[in-house]
DNA sequence: ATTTGCTCAGCTC
DNA sequence: GAGCTGAGCAAAT
């Protein structure tokens, strides 16, 4: 995969196959730390594909052990979907590791920003 | 807070 | 290859 950087806005080109977008996915999830989430467009912006094949990447997903699905959430703070016990369970996954949940929503402080991680 | 329209890669046939 | 779909987004209401 090559990605080329214009004046912080990213722009990819990709030679790279859907199978190694995925992986590059997962990975990028699995920085993020327990207790917090990301959203589906954050990968996106990262990775250079539309929000949606994030979240298609995501309901793909064949090892939900290492792969914390459950931490990828809506832009707008709210959960989205979950296709392994819908998103109930992903709420109850989500609380478990300790975040916390206001009204239907995760608070910002809560959403780590790719950004500050990749420093 | 809710509705509306846009989107585009993956999927299916 | 054409058409459909969706674990989303953003603007307008």
């Amino acid at each position: 995969m090559i990605i080329i950087e214009t004046r912080g806005k990213r722009v990819s080109i990709r030679k790279a196959n859907t199978d190694d977008l995925r992986e590059a996915a997962y990975m990028l999830l699995m920085l993020v730390p327990l207790g917090k989430t990301t959203t589906y467009k954050y990968l996106a912006e990262v990775l250079g594909v539309h929000p949606r094949v994030i979240a298609r990447f995501m309901a793909l997903n064949d090892n939900p052990i290492v792969v914390p699905c459950h931490r990828v959430i809506m832009s707008d703070g709210r959960l989205g979907g979950y296709s392994l016990g819908g998103p109930e369970f992903k709420e109850k996954l989500l609380r478990l590791e300790g975040v916390k949940i206001v009204r239907g929503r995760i608070p910002r402080e809560q959403i780590i920003d790719f950004e500050d991680l990749l420093k």
